[in-house]
DNA sequence: TATGAATGAGCCTTCATTCAT
DNA sequence: AATGAATGAAGGCTCATTCAT
């Protein structure tokens, strides 16, 4: 009995390491464009060693996947947030969605980065689809709950299609202040709504 | 008089070289993912040395740049074939635009590059925007073309955004073959242009 | 009285243990080339913790010295019990030390490194020189025994010479397989053993 | 023309470099473990810097197998010196191979390395079998000139083996002071000469 | 005494860029 | 203008050893 919980205190301690390294890798991320952040930064962001991000993790991939993951939740949570708040409507789930990428742009070049091409293990692959699918249900059920009809699963990976690529097309746009491109990415974002929204009526 | 025929065929002769160096590049981009190539490999490519690069791009991020202008040209050249040929609808262009994307990704590859902070000089800002604002130029024509009015410039700005998105969310997707993203990416497009249509008919 | 039997059911405890990581070093060695293997391995294969090898051995390389005497000890009763059997020729000698090395590569291995630079205690050296005069004794009484006349101590030590010799120039050999580097080195045993006998009748 | 001589000048020059880094590791390896030897440290003693290494060589066990291959060489030549010099008798060998090793540690260390597992090119297996063979073949030579028959390649080898095994079991001995190394492996070495040379009599 | 996470120096290798020829 | 060897900072990762529990 005691052994047990001794094992759980045990294990709930690794957990918030493996946290507070999470945590400042994301903070590091939200700072610095993540293709230039190395191993040695997280590190000491985190106030552990450089050998400790490997007793968490097999290795930089691994910790950037979770911190794709994490930010997935975020949103996730979010919408379910919005949603449980009182209806959340095609309007609204774009909005949040363009709004949380301009706060966290690190989660739009994950998804850049493994889709292109970042190697996963296996493991790390399922967990992404998992997400990924998640993530296209809560979509899925809006656009149902709006009128949507027919194959409304194509229909909700077209417009998270039309969400990610609104940051591709203008998030970064090199010579613009980042308040313009929240402002204009947001209009973007609110035109999408309303194309799809029209589908779903017509 | 003789001196200018003289610097013009050495201007030329540049042209032509620095067009090598950028075929090779493209050629080598074609088969590896970008971010794994590096100067050597496109020199041995080009038939050049490593230093000749420098004497024509003043660092990567340049070349990369050219790699990336030189396929929005083809597109846009592809686009007013088929405008020419007969009429570009919105459903050609978003199929002719995902094809090419399918064929070509690193056209996709280097846009994500720079949109997410690939360092550029002002005059490649200047040309990318440049580029960019053309293409722009000939998607607006077939919106309004196809009956669109309105905004119809934050229209096409939301097209394109859709359409590059396709690509982000789909087209690398870990474990899915090429074949299969290829007719994917094609059905999320023609989901997007009737989505897109429909706007612009209602 | 009481507490020095329980000191000594420690002390057995204590033996038992630190033979069980011997043991499981000794294993993992003839799996796998020795200076590939850390001390995480040997302790999982031993079922304790790593900082458990730390109790029994002041660092690696004191544990690689426990290796190798056993490998040593083993030798001696392998010879000694081909003694009592009936009589160790030199040619068995040669033959059960040579197919010794074929089957335990660690106890030639572990020479080598010791000899070339193994940073060993003052107590450690004193253990290796022990049992190095031990094995010498051995190898010395079968000359006698055979007739060996004069500095017969230097001619054992040239006869394990010539045997050790075997294994460094023919054994790893890049490109050869165990069986022919077997057959092979137990030919070159049997020439060494003819070579020397000659000597002793001579 | 011109052109050839230039490319012959930036050849030789190439060459030049490389044997001054060749000679720089070996100079190291003379006063250091060489499992202890990192690229700065070679390139430091090259005066070239670290990247330079890496133009010469793949990676550093190419580099230890040219340091190998060279001190080969060293003794061929010493072997023909010796031999042109007025005949090379069979203790003259053995005296000239064990003094060699005594001044060269480093060569027999690489030759432990090598054969314990050193992974190679197969380029660079082929030219270490070519070098073994060459040094066997001098060896093989000077048995036949002293009368040997029968299978002069095995005793050959046998020889080499010998000699080769008086390093690893005494060269090195922990406590042992070098002096009186040099002084009883030469002995052992004598021991070894008379052994072989009785049985090439016999 | 056993544990195993934390440590951090240290290693090999890469590669964009420079510059002497 | 072309060359390509030299550069050296930077990076990801390993692992023997320690030490708080």
């Amino acid at each position: 009995m005691l052994k047990k919980k001794l094992s759980q205190l045990k294990q709930s301690e690794r957990d918030a390491r493996r946290k507070l390294i999470l945590e400042s890798a994301c903070s590091l991320f939200s700072k610095k464009d993540f293709r230039k952040i190395n191993v040695r930064e997280i590190a000491t962001e985190a106030g552990v060693s450089v050998g400790t991000i490997y007793n968490y993790y097999a290795d930089l991939d691994e910790l950037f996947l979770d911190v794709f993951l994490k930010n997935a939740e975020e949103i996730s949570r979010l919408l379910e947030k919005e949603n449980s708040d009182g209806g959340l409507t095609l309007e609204k789930l774009c909005e949040v969605y363009i709004a949380y990428l301009n706060r966290n742009m690190r989660f739009y070049q994950m998804m850049g980065h493994f889709m292109l091409g970042g190697k996963l293990s296996e493991e790390a692959t399922a967990k992404l689809n998992q997400m990924m699918r998640a993530l296209m249900d809560s979509i899925e059920d809006i656009l149902k709950a709006e009128g949507g009809h027919g194959n409304t699963r194509s229909l909700s990976h077209a417009l998270f299609s039309a969400l990610n690529g609104i940051m591709i097309s203008y998030s970064g746009y090199p010579g613009r202040d980042s308040e313009k491109v929240d402002i204009y990415t947001r209009k973007l974002g609110r035109i999408v709504a309303d194309v799809f929204r029209d589908r779903l009526k017509g």
